[in-house]
DNA sequence: AGAAAACATTTTATGTTTAAAATGTTCGCC
DNA sequence: GGCGAACATTTTAAACATAAAATGTTTTCT
């Protein structure tokens, strides 16, 4: 091997190491953040509720929308597949835990929303789940909230515009 | 209902409202984030060059370590359970991308690396996406790169400290 | 009105991921 | 030396996830 290549790969380190390298070990700090905090969150919820983690966020953007979403808003807004949700919606469906009405002007279309017994399941693990998450985060200030709060959404605008 | 209900019900949500719901929002900031990031590098990869993120990831943590890892450690590493890194494990191997040789002194434990196919393969890779990260990622300042970086940091070791 | 494009969802086939059980190995202790 | 606990890995079964094809519905254009 030639001193060139050396010299070449030296090269490639050190500008790894300058700038670029900065945003792969920012990726990789967030990834391993949220690997943590989600693996905790669905082991509790296993334990304590026995329900999964997608079952459980499938409910919680229910209760977040009272008026019903249609398959196709909880499948963007879960940012997972069609084909997806409609498995774990079949699922909650035989569980009792949501419905799905049909809408009068669009019969393409599903509303699903919480049953009552939904709404109740929910309302008790939404509970446990919020003081686990509080428990995991609560150790930084209201100002370190407000400010990573604020990063991130620097960080996920420059994600979308990124888009080609 | 009573009265007493109500006010009950009002409390909770301005409770929430006010500090712990802050946690709430900072952990689905988090997911959003990492999730964006994580679908536009899992397409890409399948696009470009016909692999996993998954197998990336591997193979990444195996270019990271150049003496090896035994099954375990790249499970650690990666965050998932000891069956996946198996499954995945056996894909590579048949794909000729690692090696797994047995560790004299522990009949229990491989040695896994990436064979000299494999780190080929994977330089080709690891260029592009280094660049899609960046692309991503770039639009922060240096400035803020560190600030993120550092309570992020913080927001790790409270994760980890809340471990009972 | 009728054909074609766009839409919303489900189905199908394949692959990933997990938890838990099973297998085989090492270590500590008597 | 041998028994049992701890360890490292693989296997298994069920849930999850995706892409692509299929189904049925609505809209658009002529």
């Amino acid at each position: 091997m030639s001193n060139g290549k050396v010299r070449e790969a030296l090269d490639h380190e050190s500008r790894l190491q300058g700038e670029d390298h900065q945003s792969i070990r920012l990726w990789l700090r967030l990834l391993t953040c949220t690997n943590m905090i989600e693996q905790r969150l669905r082991a509790r919820l296993r334990e304590e509720f026995s329900i999964t983690l997608p079952r459980f966020d499938f409910m919680a953007q229910l209760e977040r929308s009272p008026k019903g979403l249609t398959m196709g808003e909880l499948s963007r807004r879960m940012m997972v597949s069609g084909g997806n949700v409609s498995g774990i919606a079949n699922q909650l469906v035989s569980e009792g835990l949501i419905n799905r009405t049909p809408v009068p002007d669009n019969r393409r279309t599903f509303c699903v929303k919480l049953t009552p017994k939904g709404r109740r399941r929910f309302a008790d693990m939404a509970i446990a789940h919020e003081a686990w998450v509080v428990e995991m985060l609560g150790d930084l200030s209201p100002h370190e909230h407000h400010q990573i709060m604020a990063l991130l959404t620097r960080l996920k605008a420059g994600v979308t515009d990124s888009e080609s």
